[in-house]
DNA sequence: GTCTATAATACGATAGAC
DNA sequence: GTCTATCGTATTATAGAC
């Protein structure tokens, strides 16, 4: 059977790292919350924290992955759909007082030069997304390479837009990157 | 006199904290890298840890408003010098093995959610560089409003697009970044 | 499989000599 | 002002009962 238990652990782990980051977050502290002992934590992930957090990594970036998957399909025009999926990321953000983020870019930035498992993981999952973006502006005429630069840039601004609203405690710099893309999609299209 | 190994001490948290993130560093290893000792660093930050890390980032900042600014006079039309920033920024960070990209967004990240004192420094220094990339933009033509909207997506895109190519360590991420803010900039002129 | 107690180590911070 | 030794408390990880 699958276990809850393990599943608690590591919803546990991507909450307080979204919140704190990967050093921060303590073995102890994902614990307490998660009401899980000591001893239960090693035996799904015996090679401790690290292992914890690659599967922290990766359970958020399927959700992510659905997300992404399900406001595509729901929205025919490549770029009202983009749009679509930026305004309701804004909405979440704001909603979770600037918390929500996700644990990933936290993260990949603690570990990109000291820890090669991590980043690599960080980084499939970022393509993971970015392909999906791809595929879609490819629907709407762009060529491949071309959709490949627009689906980089589109992640690249995500991320960034959402320490800004975070560390602005304002949905501002989402909406405005919002925007912005939906101006550049709108330029360039088949371009 | 302007104490040197004060500087020293900042600037080794800063190479640290770019690398590893906030609460991975430790004061032991900032100490044992400017080789300043820890009485020293009591003395010159009292406050400790934190009052240190808001030096690093301030410091950070300032060098940061510097490279924008020598790069935006030096170039005068709007979309070229930005290309131009983007160009030296791309390098730079393939030039350090993927180690450089500035300590503030992961301390930006860290404490977000944690530590208001932080959070506000982090946030100060996003938006200084914001302001001089939006009043190089008016110059171009664009109105305030505008002008500030692209300033953020060009912000949120560098900080995401640095998240990228560290992940990735490669170049492509920032160069592609580059190439469709350019895109961009040629498309909405004076819009 | 599940849990507790504990080991080994590193942390930030402080006290006090010089 | 500069430095060292150390305190108290976190951390990750393990050993071993049940």
């Amino acid at each position: 059977m699958m276990s809850t238990k393990r599943d608690q652990i590591i919803e546990t782990t991507c909450q307080l790292m979204e919140m704190q980051g990967y050093h921060a977050t303590g073995l102890n502290q994902i614990l307490a919350e998660s009401g899980a002992p000591k001893g239960s934590l090693y035996y799904y992930f015996p090679k401790g924290k690290e292992e914890l957090a690659i599967a922290a990594v990766e359970h958020t970036s399927r959700a992510i992955q659905g997300n992404i998957n399900s406001v595509l399909t729901a929205v025919p025009e490549p770029a009202a759909a983009i749009k679509t999926f930026l305004t309701i990321l804004a909405e979440k953000v704001a909603e979770s007082g600037y918390q929500a983020g996700g644990p990933i870019t936290a993260i990949a930035l603690e570990s990109a030069s000291t820890n090669e498992t991590l980043r690599e993981t960080c980084h499939d999952a970022y393509q993971s997304w970015q392909d999906i973006f791809a595929q879609k502006l490819q629907t709407g005429g762009y060529s491949a390479a071309h959709a490949a630069r627009l689906a980089t840039l589109l992640i690249a601004a995500i991320e960034g837009a959402i320490i800004l609203s975070r560390s602005a405690r304002s949905p501002r710099p989402l909406q405005d990157v919002a925007q912005e893309i939906d101006l550049l999609l709108k330029c360039t299209h088949s371009g």
